[in-house]
DNA sequence: CCAAAAGTGTTGAATTTACACCCATGA
DNA sequence: TCATGGGTGTAAATTCAACACTTTTGG
């Protein structure tokens, strides 16, 4: 192996909830940048640039995420190494992609420009390289975990109520749920504590918000433990 | 990033089970290759070796695996990239880990020599590198794997018994399993298809064959397929 | 009072688990 | 015939899913 001949790189699939307009039902979206040089010049990819040689991979991920978009991701996890010789037209590229997941306030600050806007993830243009079977995969993955762990905290704040715990999975999953078996599921999972406060200002019976219980991993990733 | 400060590699923990010996029950066992250079000489390591430049990463880790150990995987996928700065003490050093199933026979066959040989999988001395956390990150993805997917059967030859394909699960999950529950699982599942064949020569009465369903993908991966 | 979402209760279905019991073979 | 694992039956326990109903707020 050379360096002339194999780049490692890596490249970060985000996710944020955001609506699109007011009282539209928040939906997945995520960041892409615009590439301004070949190949695949003037096509969207994914934010992501080489590895330095003295900063480990996940850290590599986190930098370019926020040099490119100045987002600080909640939740960060390796997804897979792309690698195959021909998914670079030039050079030979392995891409250790991440996946990270924002609040949706974290999103709307994020710069939004000409060379970087934001998608839904499940009507993307053409990407770049291999970009657009990334995403998939990536989806693939945020859906799957989503119904057996408790990443959905990751998109939310402090406190939330259960109704807001609710829209998010019923968001990613794309599609309703029960509230009152979802309720039970949740409480039975130990994954949240009740606060004494509840959220007024709704035109209806007030809910009691919550707060995520730190005892509880967000994901069991066995002995690599938090990401 | 520069071949002088970073080389890509790739490594593959190789599963099998093999009985100690006659009448003992199977548990699972990896082959380890002993380092001849520093760093780390004369310690264990997983088989591996670098990426060539116009190789894909999994053919990278079916080439390494064949020429230290001779064996054919059955089954291959890519377990994760461990590319942390201080894991190799000299250089820097990125390297995809794949992870692979073999049969019982294969493993027989496998050379078992002064610088190649079978380790429980449990047991293990300490070995170079990080690769002791590999290992049993390895094997945590496999016995998790075994409880929602297909892959016992990558253990199996073309036919078998029920109570082979139950030896399996029992083995890598090192707990014992109902006969009469895990029959009706595993044909609700359409995993299997019975053969008009029995296995005959136990001293009791025989058992069906049966044979795996090609129709079923040993694993869900996703928009990824078989890997 | 009414609408709307919060929150609790209840019931039947589906799934899991434990274990009793019959079957077919070699010795 | 007996011991042994192959294979079937069944009932209790647990979990899941659907939905009725009560509560609490704003208007």
């Amino acid at each position: 192996m050379n360096a002339q001949q194999l780049t490692l790189a890596v490249s970060t699939v985000i996710f944020a909830l955001r609506a699109d307009g007011e009282g539209t039902a928040a939906s997945l979206r995520i960041p892409l940048v615009r590439r301004i040089r070949g190949p695949f010049e003037g096509r969207w990819a994914l934010p992501g640039g080489p590895v330095e040689a003295r900063e480990n991979l996940s850290a590599a991920a986190a930098r370019s995420l926020r040099e490119t978009t100045a987002l600080e991701p909640n939740y960060l996890e390796q997804l897979y190494a792309f690698g195959d010789v021909d998914r670079s037209p030039d050079q030979r590229v392995v891409s250790v992609v991440y996946w990270a997941l924002v609040r949706s306030e974290q999103a709307d600050i994020a710069t939004e420009g000409e060379n970087v806007r934001w998608f839904s993830a499940d009507e993307l243009p053409e990407l770049a390289f291999d970009h657009n079977l990334i995403v998939d995969y990536a989806l693939w993955r945020l859906r799957t975990k989503m119904e057996y762990s408790r990443i959905a905290h990751a998109f939310l704040g402090e406190t939330f109520t259960l109704a807001e715990l609710r829209q998010v999975h019923e968001a990613v999953l794309r599609k309703a749920l029960d509230p009152a078996n979802f309720r039970r599921q949740i409480e039975a999972s130990k994954a949240v504590i009740a606060t004494e406060q509840q959220l007024t200002g709704g035109r209806h019976r007030p809910p009691r918000l919550y707060r995520y219980n730190a005892s509880v991993e967000l994901t069991d990733n066995g002995p690599l433990g938090r990401p």
